[in-house]
DNA sequence: CGTATGATATATCAGTTTGATACATTTGTC
DNA sequence: GACAAATGTATCAAACTGATATATCATACG
């Protein structure tokens, strides 16, 4: 199989933007790329040692007192090895919303049960284009730096995509409340 | 760990429908259910002999002269098990756009890199819209049936999506196009 | 009539990722 | 001083993907 694995040039990427360490990467997942991308921990630190030892980051000790601490940065080769990977063509984009999965089979449960599920839908939206709005905020006044313009634009994606599963979620209900008649 | 497992739920979902083989759920992931969910070949045979040693569903030889085929319907159990999970709350809803990756570490490559990524991405979008709207044009003849219905819903969601997706990629051009100057 | 191509059909496997868990220390707060 | 929350590394079973193997049937083309 050709290299299908991504959690190397997710990891790559971050480091690209600085050095840092494992935890620290996943809080970047759990944050700024939530939206689109995702990772645990259980792919991030052997997927690091992995990295280290084709010569793409190197480890240094960054531990303070008793807590163990191993900050990672990139190298020549793994920024090569980024760029290569960038230039290629997106292989995959997908959805997995597991909402739509149960309103496809809806009809086992009924319109009362579609509705419920469209409405914690509706609630989780509207807390995520809260949070991205504030990501949004933050970001303009620092879009002179070239790093946080496409920060920026995937945020944008992010906002757009929430106001249009909400706009489709009163259609949604609609057309339900309809069909209930 | 929770049973986390979702393969079991979509082929109940699907034989709750109608019975079929395991190739022609396969079609169904890669046509109705592609806009949210996939699966391959690899989790579906397995799920199938497994959700039969639970009695959840149950084979039928369908083969004819030479051809091996294998028709699977839902029992009173499975049936049970399906709208048990369908009546629980979704518990995953994610994205996972490699486009957006390699954007969000654009500045490596640069504008121009980003640019390219964004127009692949809207070509695809176009593509994707259309098969929708052809879906929509179907489905719009049968609507009575409440099976439809559902389906109807998950093909509106997924125009709006694209829509919305669409003129991003407008907005992100512009943006670009205004940065590189 | 032969043959090439694509669709139908089941099955397995290595590689990738998740979600859970374990363990230990540091920081903040009441 | 005690307790909770955050920081930090690490591993593992279970789930899933993408590739591959194998075989038959339908069809179109010369």
């Amino acid at each position: 199989m050709a290299n299908t694995k991504k959690m190397d040039y997710v990891l790559l990427g971050l480091l690209s933007h600085e050095p840092m360490t494992g935890y620290e990467m996943k809080k970047r997942l759990d944050s700024s790329l939530r939206f689109f991308w995702g990772g645990s921990f259980g792919s991030i630190y052997p997927t690091l040692n992995q990295l280290e030892q084709e010569g793409k980051v190197t480890k240094e000790n960054a531990s303070s007192n008793g807590r163990e601490k191993i900050s990672y940065s990139i190298t020549d080769i793994g920024r090569e090895a980024l760029k290569e990977w960038l230039k290629k063509p997106a292989e995959k984009d997908e959805i997995r919303y597991e909402t739509l999965l149960k309103l496809f089979f809806g009809n086992e449960t009924g319109f009362e049960g579609a509705g419920e599920h469209i409405e914690r839908f509706e609630e989780k939206c509207k807390d995520e284009l809260q949070i991205l709005r504030m990501f949004e905020e933050n970001l303009s006044h620092y879009l002179e730096e070239d790093t946080h313009k496409y920060y920026y634009l995937t945020v944008q994606f992010g906002i757009r995509t929430y106001e249009s599963y909400l706009k489709w979620c009163e259609e949604a209900k609609r057309l339900i409340e309809e069909w209930k008649r």
